[in-house]
This record gives structure tokens, C-alpha cells and sequence, in this order.
DNA sequence: ATTAGCACTCATGATCGTTGAGTGCTAACG
DNA sequence: CGTTAGCACTCAACGATCATGAGTGCTAAT
């Protein structure tokens, strides 16, 4: 249980750490207009926070910085969300109409304004295999015995895959193979699709063509693609601008993390809906734990369309990140109702 | 005129400051095996070197390190190609053929792995226009009002976009406009989609469809993605490894670049076949004077059929690098043949 | 409970030799 | 004349020393 003035020392620490990138001094503090009490006093209820392990010195002779447990305290009681300013609302408005007619494109494009209005990086996940289904499966032949597979999924995204036929399998067999997978998989969410194709499908196509289990692998492999969501970046070198990594080889860590789409995935698991805050080492990746990240989930009615995150310094703009990506959640759902109902 | 020995020296230093990253002193290269002069000669070829514009010294007690200059005369007069590892080419060999069934896959992937085996960046430009014609043009309604148009172009490559009909369209409208779209425009190369698309197929549209002004924009929108080639990107972070980038304001400038598709565009221009190196300032981009950029074009009977480049510091190490890239185009060219035709 | 006072700590930055790698020049050598 | 030994000179890098000052914890007075 903090005091009111505990409280109120904790969020002028962190206000001005996150402003300042330096320890925080009592003298500082009690020089705040608002402030009416003397450094001592401060610092006795400095150290007591200390104690409580929300509060970290450099060294004996610093100010004060907030830990991982001081920002904790900090985003979930003493924030204040941050308005989002007009010419921002303009800005994300008229971007978003103008890549209105794609989705994904809208979501990641969005996010990259996120990205420069905050300064820090923004990561875009496509919507995933639990809510994503098969609306269309197409071949397009370019030559004898290659052709173009389409997949398209009721979201509008569309992925694409050059294969080579067969030994012994001719392109009017793809086309019936084409036209059983439309009948059979339609409507199938991605995550059913490997299921499906080895029961209902490969029984209907054992009865016309021998040895399909190479088609179906074919198959398999060329529908998995989609089961993977994309993932977009955008502001990655933002990171690059914080004081607290002007060291290089503390920075590679992160960026190499950003590049290897698994390993960046890893950071988006267990996320409920909403916004949620993870700071530090609550991302449980290892070179990431000077580094906090705030998702967004955007979904309409019980589908799960996209996630944005925003990856930032431990020392992020809380109140303003969160503000922006509520405000921008629920635009990019109105946004989608509005095309695909 | 340089003599043979000055030859050597400037062959000597340019590959121990590749190695080292050091300013290359006149004793250094005299220990070598391969060398029977004394520090003072070389000195004095050193001084001659560097009156040439070869050579330069960051300061009087120091070394030297090679100019652009120096860089530009190992290059075209000095250079030892690599030859590529047999474990190098089973690593291309087998992830390539995994990826086969995708041209830009393939080709970024295999970039990719250069990238790896090199430890610099790998740049991936796909086709271009003027090399690239539209194959196929299709519509697949979503819900009422909004339909994916699907692109494909004779590379194989798919392009996709969400499109609004716009007040007055029926489904059943867009289904001939694609029809006539596939009659008109297939086989014609993507730099001349947009003349044809407002001279024949505006003629035939106006016919039976008023206003079909805001269709055309729509159509030419749809079409003009596939005009900008894709552009991959693989090991950007591995600038970081490099010591003469631990400053992070240095890396930042170059990050940028790469993060942002049109400028990187820049560094493509004007570039003719084959293998192409080009020395810092070279590069005619401010941020990346520092930087060498090594190109290899991938082309079947005349077509272009993407770009290669490695990024990595002007102390770059120039024979791996071609070695490597000469490799890799043959190897392309010759997959891609075996798939398309 | 608050605060003034004070001794103490310690990162930061400036100053100042020391060191050593590397140079340019001159004079001797073959 | 080309090559080399010898030598004085330069200068970045490093470490030691010291002053500075921001900030602390503790004690005693209010």
C-alpha cells in the first residue's frame, strides 16, 4: 500500500525518466511546481519504494530509476492516457483511406504511421490460421508443366505459389484436383485444412489417380503458407535513436530478433484480447528485456484480424503508445466492418 | 604506371586492411613470406601510392588504409576471384531446391544464404517492368460490394488487392470487364498496361458502361503494383558485426536507407548486366559512402529476371563476394530455364 | 512527520605524462 | 640509381591523478 505522496513521487519519476532518459533526482522532484515537500522528505519515501523494489539506484551517488516492477505499478495505476492529437487523427485517417482497399495493407500501413508518430517500431500480425478460412482455390497454368496455385481466404488475402506437376499427372487432372478442393475445403478454416485434405479429399482421389500422396503433400505444402500470419515492421531503426542503446552490440540483439520472422512470432504468443503491456523481462526473450511492447489486438465480431505491437525502450511513452493503439483499434474495426459487411 | 612491386604493396595492404580493419604499416607487409624488401622501400612505393590517390593515412604516424581509388585499382586490376566452397554450394544447392516451386522465393532465399555466408547484406530487386507481362487477370467476389483482382504475370508472380465496386457496378459488370481485361491485356509487358488499358480496352468500356472513368483508375491502381519490383531484404543487422560501424549515428543513416523501399530503389539505377561494383562514393547515396555494393543481374534470353546485391563496407571483401555471386547467377539462370520453359 | 545540515560517495571529465607504432628524411651501400 | 639502415619526429591511445558536483543517507532540530 502506497501513500498518496508515494504514489505521486513514483509517477514523477517515471514521467521524467521516460522524458529525460536520466536518474532522477530528489532536488528535481521537489522543484516541480506541484510539489510542495522538501528533497529529504522525498528521499525518505525514496528509499522506502526502493525497499519495495520499485525503484533502482545506478549507483550510491545517482538519482533514482524505475524498475521493471516500477513501471508495472505505473501502467496499471498512476497512467494517464494520452489524447491523440487532431493532426494525428487526420494523418491516421486520410493514410488508411487512401490503402483502404487492402486490408493488410491498410493494418501495416497504419502501423508504420504509429511507428513514426511515436518513434518507436511497430509490428503488424496478419490475422492467424483460427479465424482465417479457404474461400478459393484456383490453378493457373504458365507452361506444360508448371502452374500458378492461388489461394485466396475469406479475409481477402491472397497467397501464391509457382509448382511443378508431377511425373504422370496432367494439367486437366489439376484442374479436377482443383475443382475437388474447392468443393471439399471451401469454407474450411486454414488450421482444418491438413486434416480435411487427408480424409475427404485423398479418399475421392485415391478412386481417379494412383500414387497421389505426392499431390497431397504438394497440396499440403502449398496451403501451409497461409497458416503462417505475416508479419509486417515498420520504425525498426527508431530503436537506433534512444540513448540507451547508442551501444551497438546491445542493439544487434534486438534488430536480429526483429529480422527472424520466428523469433519475433515468439514475442506475440499467449496474448489475450485488447491492449496489453509487456515490459521488459515480462517478454520473456532474452534480448529483449530492455525493451517493453504494447499489443493491440483488432478484431470484429469473434474474428481476430490483426495484432499490432509497439516495441519501444523499457522507458516507452506508456500513456501516449496505448492511446494511439486504442484510438486506432477501434477506427481499423469500423474500417473493416464497413468493407467486408 | 604502376610497377610490379607497387602493385604488390597496394594488393598487400588492401587485403590486410580487409582483413584487420587496421591502418597497414610498411614493416607488416614486409614480414610477409612473400616479401623481400625492406620497411623503407616500401615505404617509400607507399608514399608514391598514396601521391597516386591510392592510398590514404588517417594520421601522419599512423598506416595506410586504401582510397577509393585503391579500392576501384584492386578491383579492376588486382583482384583474385574467390572460388566457392564445395559445403557453400551443397547450402545453395539444397536450400534453393527446397524453395524451388517460388521464382522470388528462390531467389531471395538464396540471397539470403549469400548474406549468411558472407556476413554482409543481401539486397533482392525482382523483375522488373519492362522485362515482365501480365498472364492473367481475374475477379472472386468477397461479399456484395468487394471482389479480390488477382494479377499474374508471366514470371509467375501474383499480385492481389481488395477492391470496392464502385455505385452502379454489378458483379456482373466486373465479370466482363475481366473478361475483356484478359483479352486486351494479356501478354503485353506492364510498362505499357496503362496506354492500353486508356486507349483499347477505354474504347470497348465505354461502349456499354458509363463513367467508366473512376473504373479505369481503379483498374490502372490495381495494375500498377506489379509495376514496382519487390524488393527483399536479408541480414541488414549484419552491418552491426562490422568495426567500423560501432557508432550508432553511422548505422542509423545506412539502416535507414535500407528500411525505406524507394530509396533503396536508388542504389539499382542505371545498372547494366552482369557483375557491377561499386566503391562508396560511387554509390552516389549520401548515407551509404561508406559502403561497397556489389550487383549481379539474373537474366534468361533476354529477360531480366531480378537483381542480387551485397551490401557491406567499402573494406569489403570483394573476391568472396563475386566469386560467390558469379556462382549463384549461373545457377539461377539455369534453374529458371529448367522451371519456365 | 518534516526538514535543514552535513559528511560521504562516486561517475564524469579534464589534464598530463608515457608508450609505441609508424612515418619521412638522410646518408651509406652495392 | 635503386635499396636499405639509422634516426629524429609525430601523434593516437592509454593510464594515472585530481577536481567537480550531483545526489545520497543519517542525525538532530523544528
Amino acid at each position: 500500500m502506497l501513500s498518496e505522496r508515494q504514489r505521486m513521487i513514483l509517477s514523477a519519476i517515471v514521467d521524467d525518466y521516460i522524458r529525460s532518459a536520466e536518474p532522477v533526482g530528489s532536488r528535481s522532484i521537489s522543484k516541480r511546481s506541484d510539489v510542495s515537500f522538501s528533497p529529504a522528505t522525498i528521499r525518505n519515501d525514496m528509499a522506502d519504494l526502493e525497499e519495495l523494489g520499485l525503484l533502482e539506484q545506478p549507483h550510491t551517488s545517482a538519482g533514482r530509476i524505475p524498475s521493471i516492477k516500477g513501471y508495472r505499478y505505473y501502467v496499471d495505476h498512476l497512467i494517464r492516457l494520452g489524447g491523440v492529437k487532431e493532426q494525428d487523427v487526420k494523418r491516421l485517417r486520410g493514410l488508411v483511406a487512401e490503402k483502404m482497399n487492402h486490408w493488410e495493407g491498410a493494418v501495416s500501413h497504419a502501423a508504420s504511421i504509429v511507428s513514426q508518430l511515436t518513434n518507436y517500431t511497430s509490428i503488424v500480425l496478419g490475422p492467424d490460421s483460427f479465424h482465417t478460412s479457404l474461400k478459393h482455390f484456383q490453378l493457373l497454368p504458365l507452361t506444360e508443366t508448371t502452374a500458378v496455385a492461388i489461394v485466396v481466404a475469406n479475409t481477402g488475402h491472397v497467397e501464391h505459389r509457382t509448382i511443378t506437376l508431377p511425373e504422370g499427372v496432367s494439367m486437366d487432372d489439376m484442374r479436377r484436383i482443383a475443382g475437388l478442393l474447392n468443393d471439399k475445403l471451401t469454407g474450411v478454416p486454414f488450421y482444418k485444412v491438413k486434416t480435411v485434405l487427408y480424409t475427404e479429399v485423398a479418399n475421392e482421389l485415391r478412386s481417379y489417380i494412383d500414387h497421389c500422396e505426392h499431390i497431397l503433400s504438394l497440396l499440403e505444402d502449398t496451403l501451409k503458407e497461409e497458416t503462417e500470419p505475416k508479419v509486417f515492421l515498420s520504425g525498426a531503426t527508431n530503436i537506433l535513436t534512444q540513448p540507451e542503446f547508442k551501444d551497438v552490440d546491445k542493439v544487434k540483439g534486438i534488430l536480429d530478433v526483429l529480422e527472424e520472422t520466428p523469433r519475433l512470432m515468439q514475442l506475440f504468443q499467449s496474448l489475450s484480447e485488447g491492449i496489453q503491456v509487456r515490459i521488459g523481462t515480462e517478454n520473456g526473450v532474452e534480448a529483449i528485456n530492455q525493451c517493453s511492447l504494447v499489443t493491440a489486438t483488432i478484431s470484429a465480431d469473434g474474428h481476430l484480424l490483426g495484432t499490432i505491437g509497439i516495441l519501444g525502450p523499457t522507458r516507452m511513452e506508456y500513456g501516449k503508445v496505448i492511446g494511439l493503439l486504442d484510438y486506432l483499434s477501434g477506427d481499423l474495426t469500423r474500417l473493416y466492418t464497413r468493407l467486408y459487411k
